[in-house]
DNA sequence: TAACATGTTACGGT
DNA sequence: AACCGTAACATGTT
């Protein structure tokens, strides 16, 4: 389940495959041609965000793992079928619940390296005229849009804000111009961090306010709402992390409670 | 144990 | 056409 870095740990896991030959494909994916695999080598393996490509002669394929998804090398999961298995001699990779596609041609033409937040192509500078483009944005939906952040998923999000003490309803454009360099740096910073931690198997007690209760600065109980148009949760301190606001946004009314209730699905 | 969660895309309607 | 909101999908954890 995975942000930007952790298809960095996938793809190193990956690495043994580099140069190998596919010698058997299978899986459960329905809509994808997964022989087109079969007997190809594989000539590299990269990431982008939270996309792993696995580079072949003229095509890649790009596993997205989505919310659920996971991963096996050389251990399958009893009682499942995987989206896609690929056999090498040198062993077994299996990805469970992603999504699959195939980009054509050489990835360079399709992915902008400096969009990831853990590329060492990564342009801050870039990522702020972006930014530029979309002033009314929140900044809690401005951190996961993978177009800006690739790689950024919903902790990173939650984490960055609360360093930079800014408050996940504040919108980009409001942001003092120091501040969203803040912002910019900490998104890859943060992420660096994460990846740090998830080697160490850290992570979770190294969150500072995601899915926590109080704040590890102030002992103030935190806020927790689902805000944006992605409607993820956000958790912040409303002592410790500041709203900033432009007139415009201001007569807008501020929703910290869930507006509506989700519709669920039907159980049949 | 039901509800939630490190996410994105497809699709119908406007 | 472009934009919008909702449904759909998949599964381990609490």
């Amino acid at each position: 389940m995975p942000e930007g870095p952790t298809l960095i740990m996938l793809a190193e896991e990956a690495a043994r495959f580099r140069g190998k030959t596919v010698r058997q494909v299978s899986g459960n994916a329905k809509t994808l041609d997964l022989q087109r695999m079969r007997g190809r080598r594989l000539r590299r393996i990269r990431t982008w965000g939270k996309h792993l490509l696995l580079e072949f002669a003229g095509f890649s394929l790009r596993v997205h793992l989505m919310l659920f998804g996971s991963w096996r090398i050389d251990a399958r999961k009893p009682g499942r079928t995987p989206t896609v298995r690929l056999n090498f001699d040198n062993g077994e990779l299996e990805f469970y619940a992603s999504s699959l596609k195939y980009v054509e041609g050489e990835l360079d033409d399709t992915y902008d390296w400096a969009g990831d937040v853990l590329s060492d192509a990564w342009d801050p500078a870039k990522a702020r005229r972006k930014l530029k483009k979309q002033p009314d944005e929140i900044v809690a939906d401005a951190l996961l849009d993978q177009d800006v952040f690739a790689g950024v998923g919903n902790i990173i999000k939650n984490e960055v804000l609360y360093r930079i003490g800014v408050d996940p309803r504040s919108t980009v454009g409001a942001l003092p111009p120091r501040k969203l360099g803040e912002m910019i740096r900490e998104a890859r910073q943060y992420s660096f961090d994460f990846l740090a931690w998830r080697r160490e198997f850290a992570l979770k007690r190294n969150l500072l306010v995601h899915r926590r209760a109080n704040c590890p600065a102030c002992g103030a109980p935190l806020q927790r709402a689902e805000l944006g148009h992605r409607r993820r949760w956000a958790y912040w301190c409303a002592r410790d992390q500041e709203l900033f606001t432009t007139e415009k946004s201001r007569s807008k009314p501020i929703q910290t409670e869930k507006p509506k209730p989700k519709v669920r699905k039907k159980t049949r």
